[in-house]
RNA sequence: GGUCAUAUAGCUCAGAGGUAGAGCACUACGUUGACAUCGUAGGGGUCACAGGUUCGAUCCCUGUUGUGACCACCA
């Protein structure tokens, strides 16, 4: 006997429990050669069930589920990322708070405390992951610093090194001063901010100078050159002559640039090429030297006068201005807004500054990854996400790969006394290609020294794909699983990840990564405000499955994952989510009081009678008799076959929605309420057949409760778990006779229940109906329809009663017989309604072009216009009261 | 400055070239063989605006406006 209410407290740990083996099992399998891989975006270590997660995993269990219900061996590859700088602030900052300061540890101590730390709290939020549902096999955990993924990541690199993609450079990156690493310009958010424009005189000559504009006067010790415009009329004859940089002895050139432009500040710029993007470019163009005038903390260095020196950026500003002010250098400054470079993760202001790097060179890798989106070899869900990808991808930087950090991917790469570097996976191998440039033995080789900056954490996701299948390696399972099929992630990091594996996944496998790229939709809060710890709106996954159940909370996201649109999710909504499975269970009640089980009901699988007799155009009527069990068994398919389309589709708010439908519209009010008036075995074993299948269907998005109910209404005695239940044969069957007038009646018992609106009436009426073809099946089929309608009795007549309201549903009259009175007032909205009607339909049938062009849809509207004129007639010809 | 998305009921959002839909909220009624975490019914919309294509546009196209996001620039 089924409780009152799911206690999904109690089932869910049980049901996770069960699928263990079977969610590993499917993974092994070889039975079927069909596969379908998702890699789930690792989240960091750092990290904890958000509402992000729990949505995307969602989506993309639900499609795991449905692939493996349908035989398809599935693997949904987890892992866990190392999240470099995100971690290395963490454990610095727990360090911190008991006193240590991480710097002076040392390296090798500070990386034991962030091994030890995420010994103890990494992979936490896996095990929320599969609270959430997700059929993961969790021995299949992967961490992308393994020794698995530490060598592939070193593999890679020296690959890409011996191809002459990667290279150390000096150039400018942007530098983060309280990290005191470098930050790539993804990793840069600018914000906006009131700052001032300074504008300087420079002296020229005796007595003259040129003034420019400035927002940042301490880098002028770095200037190189002032730039004008090469036919800026004001300056042209200025080009080719000196001016001496205020507050020093130095002097620089004025120089012509075609960058620059007239209009803006004075039309002339200082060019900083070690602390500015453009400038270093300008610099570049130029020739210009390099002056690095800040050291790694962002205080001014040695180059500058001694009076600046190692003050930060803030104080030296002031200092500047003052100076400049007193020596009457300073013409004037402006208030402005303008945006200033951040880094989000430390808060620090970015220092565009010159330091010594490794990049890797893209465009050959970007040019691969534009083709294989552009020739369809990976689609993206929602199509309009390529726009931003190609976006990217057209304007590529080199990706500077190195941090100054020490948690991560140690650079490969050795350097010798006299600078010369050996790139390889191991020291020993280092010290062979030493010992050769030498000309040495190996023991004679002298001491190398290796690089200790560490690798982006990108550059270890952008292997993860195939890392995760034993790549380098050709392993069963990398030729097995990969490429992966889908990818399903935010759009945030279409740069950062997406874009980054489909390069070097066409570089190093030579295939896609993943076919599809399933974006999903960002998760905001009730008002469309974007979640975040410090604005205290997050709402909690965890507290959210606590109260209404897991499956509630994936029903409600599945309903929300509409394509292209941010979803906003309140509690109320998951309260409406956990209503529906309480509708679920509630049907399930029923059908047990009624006696119905799995173990006995109609076969209506492919391989029954009906899937035999398919093939000579089967029909539902050849596995049940009784009208309503036909067509309730016809919906069924149709749902089905609409519910596939939508995940085919990536669809998976139609799909929820049409599981919602079904159950609710179709089968509890309809079905449930008509057989009620049925005892007999077959009605019975429909039920129970045609809810076994709406469990199987349903599965995918609310595992819990459908695995408890198969295995309880004696799904579970015959066979395995729900969670391996095919659903995939869907017979394409005419519609019977008898499930079409089912249908037609149904419609019918809808418009008597309008009409009993209209009239305001809540007794039960009388039917009438003029007699047809249809009467006999009419008088077997009066009983469930006079449930549907609320009737009292169901007569079929040659000759309708004089007085009742009649009406028409497909040619065929009724009338319906009442006790009470019409309101006048709803029987003037009645026929204002009807009247407007017949005359939009008059309009329209009296469009000859219209007629010409959809004859089916014209003649259709002629007829529709008759039983709307025939209904009005017969309303206005009873006398209202 | 560039790009993308978006505008439909009080709210959150589906939707299709030919009568505008759901959920929530609201109103009224209701415990008739599962279900008050419920049922039955109801009110409520110039489908942002302006052009164009079409016999017909809320839907397709163009533009305008509002909103959101991203990229770039910022002397």
């Amino acid at each position: 006997m089924l409780d009152k209410l799911f206690d999904h407290a109690q089932i869910e740990p049980r049901i996770v429990e069960k699928s263990k083996s079977p969610v590993a099992q499917t993974v092994k399998s070889n039975v079927k050669s069909d596969t379908f891989t998702i890699t789930l975006p690792p989240p960091n270590i750092t990290g904890s069930l958000h509402l992000g997660h729990a949505f995307t995993s969602v989506i993309q269990d639900i499609l795991l589920r449905f692939k493996r219900q349908h035989g398809y061996a599935t693997l949904g590859q987890p892992g866990i990322d190392h999240a470099g700088i995100a971690t290395q602030i963490i454990v610095a900052n727990q360090l911190r708070d008991r006193g240590i300061n991480w710097q002076r540890i040392g390296r090798s101590n500070f990386i034991e405390q962030v091994w030890a730390w995420k010994e103890q709290s990494g992979g936490t939020i896996l095990y929320q992951l599969v609270r959430l549902g997700m059929s993961i096999d969790l021995d299949r955990v992967r961490f992308t610093m393994d020794d698995e993924a530490s060598d592939a990541v070193l593999y890679a690199f020296t690959q890409l090194y011996k191809d002459g993609l990667i290279y150390r450079a000096k150039r400018i990156v942007n530098w983060d001063p309280i990290l005191k690493t470098a930050v790539s310009d993804l990793e840069v958010s600018n914000k906006t901010e009131n700052g001032k424009m300074w504008y300087i005189r420079y002296p020229m000559g005796q007595n003259d100078f040129i003034t420019i504009a400035t927002t940042r006067p301490e880098t002028l010790f770095g200037d190189q050159a002032l730039a004008v415009h090469p036919d800026d009329e004001r300056y042209k004859h200025l080009i080719g002559t000196n001016v001496r940089i205020p507050l020093t002895d130095r002097v620089i050139p004025i120089i012509a640039d075609e960058c620059s432009d007239p209009q803006k500040g004075s039309g002339i710029f200082k060019v900083t090429p070690a602390h500015d993007f453009t400038d270093f470019d300008v610099g570049t163009r130029h020739n210009l030297p390099l002056m690095v005038i800040m050291d790694e903390c962002g205080c001014l260095n040695d180059e500058v006068p001694a009076e600046f020196r190692h003050l930060p950026v803030s104080v030296a500003r002031d200092r500047v201005v003052n100076a400049l002010n007193e020596k009457g250098l300073l013409e004037k400054t402006e208030d402005i807004v303008h945006s200033v470079p951040h880094n989000d993760r430390s808060g620090a202001v970015i220092e565009p500054m010159v330091t010594n790097q490794w990049f890797l060179e893209t465009k050959k890798l970007a040019d691969m990854a534009i083709k294989a989106v552009e020739d369809g070899h990976i689609k993206f869900v929602p199509e309009h996400w390529m726009n931003t990808y190609f976006e990217w991808l057209r304007n590529i930087q080199p990706w500077c790969l190195s941090r100054q950090i020490w948690w991560g991917h140690q650079i490969p790469v050795w350097y010798a006394d006299n600078g010369k570097m050996f790139c390889a996976r191991t020291e020993e191998e280092a010290i062979r290609q030493a010992a050769k440039y030498f000309d040495v033995d190996v023991t004679q080789v002298p001491k190398l020294t290796r690089d200790p900056d560490v690798l982006d954490t990108w550059f270890s996701s952008a292997l993860w794909p195939f890392v995760t299948l034993g790549w380098p390696n050709s392993t069963d399972e990398l030729n097995k699983y990969y490429p992966t099929d889908v990818l399903v992630t935010g759009f945030d990091i279409i740069f950062f990840w997406v874009s980054r594996m489909i390069m070097f996944g066409l570089y190093f496998t030579k295939k896609v990564p993943f076919k599809v790229v399933y974006i999903n939709p960002l998760v905001r809060d009730e008002k469309g405000q974007k979640m975040s710890k410090s604005k205290g709106n997050v709402i909690d996954p965890l507290h959210l499955m606590n109260k209404y159940g897991t499956d509630a909370l994936r029903f409600t996201l599945a309903t929300l994952a509409i394509p292209g649109r941010d979803i906003r999710l309140g509690e109320s909504l998951v309260e409406s989510g956990r209503n529906f499975i309480t509708k679920v269970w509630n049907a399930a009640k029923f059908l047990e009081l009624k006696g119905g089980t799995f173990g006995e009901c109609i076969d209506i699988s492919a391989s029954s009678a009906l899937g035999a007799s398919n093939e000579q155009g089967g029909k539902v009527s050849d596995i049940v008799t009784l009208p309503l069990n036909q067509w309730i068994i016809q919906k069924l398919f149709d749902f089905k076959k609409q519910s596939k389309s939508y995940l085919d589709e990536y669809r998976i708010d139609l799909f929820a929605q049409s599981i919602y439908k079904f159950l609710k519209d179709t089968f509890c009010d309809v079905y449930i309420e008509s057989v009620k008036t049925c005892d007999d075995e077959e009605s019975k074993k429909t039920m129970a057949a045609v809810f076994a299948e709406f469990l199987k269907v349903a599965h995918p998005i609310m595992p819990f409760i459908t695995e408890f109910l198969w295995n309880e209404l004696g799904g579970g005695a015959s066979s395995s778990m729900l969670l391996l239940q095919s659903w995939a044969d869907v017979p394409d069957v005419e519609a019977t006779q008898e499930s079409t007038l089912v249908e037609y009646y149904v419609s019918v018992a809808e418009e008597i229940r309008s009409i009993r609106g209209i009239i305001g009436v809540k007794d039960k009426l009388a039917l009438f109906a003029k007699s047809n073809a249809n009467d006999e099946f009419l008088l077997n089929n009066a009983h469930w329809l006079k449930v549907l309608a609320r009737l009292s009795s169901v007569e079929i007549m040659h000759n309708l009663p004089a007085e009742g309201i009649r009406f028409v549903v497909q040619g065929q009259e009724f009338c319906l017989k009442y006790g009470d009175t019409i309101s006048a007032e709803v029987f003037e909205k009645k026929v204002q309604a009807l009247q407007g009607d017949i005359q939009r339909l008059t309009l329209k049938i009296g469009n000859e072009q219209y007629k010409q062009a959809k004859p089916e849809n014209w003649d259709a509207d002629v007829e529709l216009k008759k039983q709307k004129e025939w209904e009005l007639a017969k309303l206005q010809a009873y006398t209202c009261p």
